[in-house]
RNA sequence: GGCCUCGUGGCGGAGUGGUGACGCAGCGGACUGCAAAUCCGUGCACCCGAGUUCGAUUCUCGGCGAGGCCUCCA
C-alpha cells in the first residue's frame, strides 16, 4: 500500500518512500520533564503513534525505529528544581514516569527508542567540535553559537528568508551573538547550575542540538520522518536542521510532519495562557483514555482541533457504539482478517483518520447487521483489525461501559435482577421503578429475549 | 509590521470542477409491555463579492472573519 505524507518542507503531499524499507526511522520531539503535559501536548504523541501503527502494519514490526525524546536538561527544569528543593534526576525521572502513563493510558505504545539529552551530552559536545571547525558555530562569552550567516539555505523549513529574520527579530541584549538569528548550541556554565567539561567550556546544551545529537546517534541520518508540533517549525527543527546538515552535509530527515494545536475557545492551548487541561485531570473526571484519544483523533492531525467536554461527548457517543457492536458479537471469533482497503487506504493518505473513523462506521454498521454467523465473524474481525490501528477498542466491552461503576457494579447487578423478575411476573409498574432507581444512578438498562444488561448512561 | 493556515448543516468533521462522506443531536418508522440498544428512512451547510468555466463549495483575485509563527512552546 502506498503511503501518502504532508512535508512540511516542500509544503506538500508526498509518496511516502523510506530510504531503506526494512528500517524505517521516525523521530518525534518528545516532552521537557518538568511537570504534567496537557493535552495539547498529548496530541503528537497519539497522531505518531497511528503512523507508527500504520509503518509497522506496511513494513512489518521489526522494520520500524521509532525514537521520541525526553529533554531532561534546561532552564525550565532547573527552574522547578531550584523552586522545589529537589534535584534534578528526581524531577525529570518523576514526570517521565508520569508522560509514560499519561500516554500509556491513551493506548500510545511505547516507543522503540526513548534517548535523554543527558546520556548524550558527549555526543552534542562532539557535534559542536564538528560545527566550530567548520566555522558554522563561534564562541563567545556567554556559550557556542549557531552562525546563521554561514547557512546559506537556513530558513528553508519555515520558508524565511535571512533578510526577513532580520528584519523580524527582536532586540535581545543579554547575550553577545552576532546575529540576532544565531542561536545558543552551548550555554557557559553557571554557578550552582549543572554542566558538562567541554573543550570549548564547561557548560550545558542548548535545546535544539539535542536533538540533531540524538538523531544522528540512534537512527542515523538522514531519518524518513522527523515530526513534532507545528509550533517547533520555527526555530527548532529549523535549528535542528541548520546544525545538522552543517555537520553531516546531508539531510536530517527525508519528511518533516507536523501537528496542528488544540485550542480551547478557538485559542491556542498554552501553560503560559493557562487555558490548559491535563489528561490526568480528564481521566479523573471519569472519561475513559480511549475517549479522549478518539477526540485527538476525530479531526485530521493537521487541522486545529477545538477542545470542549462537547468534543469527548461525541467521542464517547462514537466508542459506544463500536463497543455496543463487540458486545453484541461477544460470543463471536473474530475472524483472522485484516482492515478493509477503504480504512488502510484513508490513514494512508496522510493519515487522514476522520475518513477513517468514517469506514469504521461502516464496519459497524456491518457487525450489526450480519445475521450468518460467519458474516459476523467477519465483520467482528475487520471491525477489530481497523481500530487496532487506531489504537482503540483494546477494551473488553463489558467493562468499558462499566469502567465507572467499579464497587458498585455488584448493587447494580442485585436491582437488575430484581428487575428481571419483575417483568417475568409483568409487575410493569415495579419493573419501570427499578429502572428509574437506576437511572438515577447513571444506568441505563436494556432487556432483550435471553435476558437485560445494563452499562452507564451516555 | 513580515510570513503562514483556515472559514462546510444545530454540533464535530472529511472531501470534491458537475447527484455535498461519516458521527453526534433532531424527526418518522420497525423492534419493545414501555424503553434502551439496533436497523431502515428523513430534514438541515459549503463566509461575501468578482473572475475563469457549459458548470465552483472545490481554481484565481479582492473583501470580511478566525487562528498561528516571527521569543519558551506539542
Amino acid at each position: 500500500m502506498e503511503i501518502a505524507l504532508t512535508n512540511t518542507l516542500t509544503r506538500r503531499k508526498e509518496r511516502f518512500e523510506p530510504a531503506d524499507p526494512s528500517r524505517v526511522t521516525m523521530y518525534v520531539c518528545g516532552p521537557t520533564v518538568y511537570s504534567y503535559a496537557h493535552i495539547g501536548n498529548a496530541r503528537p504523541p497519539v497522531v505518531f503513534d497511528v503512523l507508527f501503527r500504520l509503518l509497522r502494519l506496511t513494513y512489518g514490526e521489526g522494520a520500524v525505529i521509532y525514537a521520541r525524546n525526553y529533554t531532561d536538561i534546561d532552564d525550565k527544569i532547573i527552574a522547578a528544581a531550584a523552586k522545589s528543593g529537589e534535584p534534578i534526576e528526581a524531577i525529570t525521572r518523576k514526570f517521565e514516569r508520569i508522560y509514560e502513563e499519561d500516554t500509556g493510558a491513551l493506548g500510545v505504545l511505547a516507543p522503540n527508542l526513548t534517548p535523554r539529552a543527558t546520556a548524550h551530552v558527549g555526543d552534542m559536545i562532539a557535534l559542536i567540535e564538528q560545527l566550530l571547525a567548520k566555522g558554522a558555530a563561534y564562541k563567545a562569552e556567554t556559550g557556542v553559537y549557531f552562525s546563521v550567516a554561514a547557512d546559506a539555505d537556513y530558513g528553508k523549513l519555515s520558508g524565511r528568508s535571512q533578510d526577513e529574520l532580520k528584519a523580524g527579530a527582536r532586540v535581545e541584549g543579554e547575550d553577545d551573538k552576532r546575529h540576532p538569528s544565531d542561536f545558543a548550541l552551548w550555554k557557559t556554565a553557571k554557578p550552582g547550575e549543572p554542566s558538562w567539561e567541554a573543550s570549548f567550556g564547561a557548560g550545558r546544551p542548548g535545546w535544539h542540538i539535542e536533538c540533531s545529537a540524538m538523531i544522528e546517534k540512534e537512527l542515523g541520518s538522514p531519518i524518513d520522518i522527523h515530526g513534532g508540533g507545528i509550533d517547533l517549525i520555527f526555530p527548532h527543527h529549523e535549528n535542528e536542521i541548520a546544525q545538522s546538515e552543517s555537520a553531516h552535509g546531508h539531510a536530517l530527515a527525508r519528511v518533516w510532519m507536523h501537528n496542528g494545536f488544540l485550542t480551547m475557545d478557538r485559542e491556542k492551548m498554552s501553560k503560559s495562557i493557562g487555558n490548559i487541561i491535563t489528561p490526568r485531570e480528564l481521566l479523573e473526571q471519569g472519561w475513559q483514555g480511549e475517549t479522549i484519544r478518539w477526540a485527538l483523533l476525530s479531526a485530521h492531525y493537521r487541522a486545529p482541533l477545538d477542545w470542549s467536554d462537547d468534543l469527548l461527548r461525541q467521542a464517547q457517543a462514537s466508542l459506544d457504539r463500536l463497543y455496543g457492536a463487540v458486545l453484541r458479537l461477544k460470543d463471536v471469533a473474530a475472524a483472522d482478517v485484516e482492515a478493509p482497503q477503504a480504512f488502510l487506504e484513508a490513514l494512508a493518505d496522510d493519515l487522514n483518520t476522520p475518513a477513517a473513523i468514517a469506514e469504521l462506521s461502516a464496519l459497524v454498521t456491518a457487525a450489526n447487521t450480519a445475521k450468518k454467523p460467519a458474516d459476523q465473524a467477519k465483520a467482528k474481525g475487520e471491525l477489530l483489525a481497523a481500530a487496532q490501528l487506531l489504537g482503540v477498542l483494546n477494551d473488553d466491552p463489558e467493562r468499558w461501559f462499566r469502567a465507572t461503576f467499579g464497587e458498585r457494579a455488584a448493587e447494580i447487578d442485585a436491582l437488575v435482577a430484581e428487575r428481571v423478575a419483575a417483568r417475568a411476573a409483568k409487575n410493569y409498574a415495579e419493573s419501570d421503578r427499578l429502572r428509574d432507581e437506576l437511572a438515577a444512578r447513571g444506568v441505563e438498562v436494556m432487556d432483550g429475549p435471553s435476558g437485560s444488561t445494563w452499562r452507564r448512561k451516555g
